[in-house]
DNA sequence: AAAATTTAGAAAACCGGTTTAGCAAACTGC
DNA sequence: GCAGTTTGCTAAACCGGTTTTCTAAATTTT
C-alpha cells in the first residue's frame, strides 16, 4: 500500500505540497507547474488512491449517505433505493443501506450505526416507535428525510404519496362500476400509510351509507400465511362484490385464495394500492394505485441534498399523488 | 461532539486508558476496577460513541462489506441482498451496496470507490469485461467472492445455481410432456449464467434431435420493448409448440405478448428460468426452476467470512441445485 | 541597498482513535 | 534492604490524510 507519506518521501517533498495537488489546489497553494506535474506523473505511475477513511477523519466528509429501509427484496423499496442510489451517485455520494424488517429495535441499531459512521444524510422509511430517535437527529440539525410513512408530529421532511386522497379515490372508482359492498383487507400496522389507506375506507363507506368490512392481518404473519386469514374471511364474507387490497402482495395473497378455491375472480371487482410487474398479466388484470416511485425518489433525492448543502433543515410535507391504473378487475 | 481526548482531559485520565476500558481491555491492561467504572460511568453519563472511521484508520478494520449487484430494484437480486445483508448484519458487518445495471464502466468506477473506502470484503455479480479488475483484487489476497454469474478462466471462490443442468432439466421436462419443438427466449448476453441456459437448450436439442428455435434480445432492450421482438417473432414461428424463456421478465414480457395477441397461453407449454411472484397466481401458472436464493446467499457469507478470517483466498467453484417446480403450464 | 512583499514549499498541528513503549510506585524474593 | 517484578497508568508514536502556520529565497518597492 501506498500513502501520501511514502509518496512525499520518494519526490523528497513534503506531505502537505502532495495532499494539495492531488487535491487540485496547486495554483491556490502557488505550487510551480513543474514540481504539479512531478507528483502528478508519479501518482499516476504508482497508481495511488488516497484512504478515504483518514480523508474523511480529517475533513469530516465521508460521502456516504444512509438509506434505511423495510425490506430491500420489496417490489417498493427495491426499485425505490436503485432510483435513489444512482441519483446520489451522480452527485458523488455512496448509499450505505440496510433493511429493518419492520423490527424497531434493529432500526434503531442500524441508525446508530449508520450515524457512527459519519453518515451526511439519512433517508428512512421508519418503523414505528422512532420518533424519539428521529427528533433527536432532528434537533441535531440532522440532513434527514422521512419517506413513505410517516411519524406522529413529524418536524423534519416528509416525502410519501398521497395515501389517503388516493385510497377514497380506488373506493369511488368502485363505487362508480357499481360495487356497492366493499371489503378492505389490509395489515394491521400503525404505520401512517395504512393508516391513511383504511381511513379513507372507512370514511367513504360512512359518506355513501356503505358497509365496513375489514379484515386487518396481522402485521407479523403478513407476507407468511396471510393466505390462511383471508380465505377464512372471504367464505365467511359472501355478499361482499368487491375487494380493496391495501398492498400489493396482499392481493396477491387474495388472487391465490380466489384461485385455490375456485371462486370466479370476475365475480368481484379487485382494486389495490400500489402496482406490480404481474398486474397486468394476469386475467383479470388487476386495477391499482400507481405510486410515483420515480417522482418521490427524486425529491427525496433533491431535498436532502439541500439541507446536506444549505444546512438548513426543512420540515416540508410533500404529498406527490399516485395514478389510478384502471384494468379489467373493475370492470 | 465529544471524543475521547476531551474525556480524558475532563477525567484527568489519559487517552489511552480510555481507550482500553472502552473496548474491553481494561484487565489485560491492569486497569483498575475502580478507574474503570469510573470512566464507564461517565461515557455512559455523555453518551459517548467512538468515532468510526477514526476507529477504522487506526485498526484498519472497516467492518465493511461492499456488495456489488445488478439492478437492487430486481426480484432476484433484491431478495438476495436482504439474505446476504441480514447474515453478515449478525456478524457485525454493514454493507456497502451498488448497483451496476449491467454497465463494466460504472462497475469498475463502483469497485474503486469501495476500495477506497477500506471494504474488508467484496461481493459482486460481475458485468462482462471485469475480468482484469477481478484479478487484481485477488492477486492482492482481497476476500472475494462471484456469485450469480462467472467470469472466464476464475480463481476465486464463485457461487451461484447449476445453470447448465437445470436448463437440461427444464427441456427434458418439456419434451416428457410432449412438446417437441420448444423456442428459446433469451437476452443476447455473454454472461455465464446466460450462456450455460443456452447451451444446455443447444445440447438438448442436438442430442435429441430437436429443431433450435432461439431468440436473442438485445440486452440494452431487454425491459423495455422485448415485448415487440417477442411478438413478430411469436408470429414468424407459428410451428412452435413450446417456450422456454431464460429468466423470468422475459417470460413476462412473452405472457404480454400472448395476451395481447389473444394467443391462447394453453396452446403453448410455458417453462422459465427463476422463479416469479406472479407464477402461480396466473392461469395457467407457470412452471419454474426456482433458485435457491437463501442457500445461496448462505454459502457467499460463509465462504466470505472464511476468507476474512483465514487470511486464505479460496477458489471453490460452487453450484446449488436448483429446484424445478412444475405448475399448469407444461402438462 | 535596505525594507517590504511575494513566492514556493516545508513543517507542524490536527482529525479521533489504537497500540507500543516507558516509568514511578508498590510489591516480592532472598 | 536492595535488586527484580509487578502494578497501574501515562506519554508518545502511529493510521493517512487536510489545513494552518512558518520560513528561506526571490522580487519588488522606495
Amino acid at each position: 500500500m501506498n500513502s501520501i507519506n511514502q509518496i512525499a518521501k520518494e519526490l523528497k517533498v513534503s506531505k502537505s505540497t502532495v495532499s494539495k495537488i492531488i487535491n487540485g489546489k496547486a495554483r491556490e497553494a502557488r505550487i510551480s507547474e513543474a514540481l504539479e506535474k512531478r507528483v502528478l506523473d508519479y501518482v499516476e505511475k504508482v497508481n495511488f488512491k488516497p484512504n478515504s477513511l483518514a480523508r474523511s477523519l480529517a475533513t469530516g466528509k465521508s460521502l456516504t449517505i444512509g438509506l434505511i429501509v423495510e425490506d430491500i427484496g420489496d417490489s417498493f423499496f427495491g426499485p425505490m433505493a436503485l432510483y435513489i442510489e444512482d441519483q446520489l451517485k451522480s452527485q458523488g455520494y455512496h448509499v450505505l443501506y440496510s433493511s429493518t424488517l419492520g423490527n424497531p429495535i434493529e432500526a434503531k441499531v442500524i441508525m446508530q450505526s449508520m450515524i457512527d459512521k459519519k453518515i451526511e444524510g439519512l433517508i428512512i422509511a421508519p418503523t414505528l416507535d422512532l420518533s424519539n430517535q428521529i427528533k433527536e437527529l432532528q434537533e441535531l440539525k440532522f440532513p434527514l428525510i422521512i419517506f413513505d410513512r410517516n411519524i406522529d408530529d413529524n418536524q423534519a421532511n416528509f416525502i410519501g404519496t398521497t395515501n389517503y386522497g388516493s385510497s377514497k379515490l380506488l373506493c369511488e372508482h368502485l363505487l362508480k362500476n357499481q360495487y356497492k359492498n366493499t371489503g378492505f383487507i389490509t395489515i394491521d400496522s400503525e404505520q401512517s400509510q395504512m393508516k391513511d389507506r383504511r381511513e379513507a375506507y372507512v370514511d367513504f363507506a360512512r359518506e355513501n351509507g356503505m358497509q365496513e368490512n375489514i379484515l386487518s392481518i396481522p402485521y407479523e404473519t403478513h407476507k407468511t400465511d396471510a393466505i390462511k386469514s383471508i380465505e377464512k374471511w372471504l367464505l365467511a364474507n359472501p355478499t361482499v362484490d368487491s375487494l380493496y387490497f391495501s398492498t400489493n402482495y396482499l392481493c396477491i395473497s387474495g388472487l391465490k385464495v380466489l384461485r385455490k378455491n375456485k371462486l370466479n375472480i370476475q365475480n368481484y371487482g379487485i382494486v389495490c394500492f400500489d402496482d406490480h410487474e404481474s398486474f397486468d398479466i394476469i386475467f383479470p388484470s388487476i386495477t391499482c394505485m400507481e405510486q410515483p416511485l420515480e417522482a418521490m425518489s427524486k425529491e427525496i433525492v433533491k431535498y436532502l441534498l439541500l439541507q446536506i448543502k444549505g444546512k438548513d433543515i426543512l420540515s416540508d410535507q410533500i404529498e406527490i399523488p399516485a395514478t389510478l391504473i384502471v384494468r379489467e378487475s373493475s370492470k
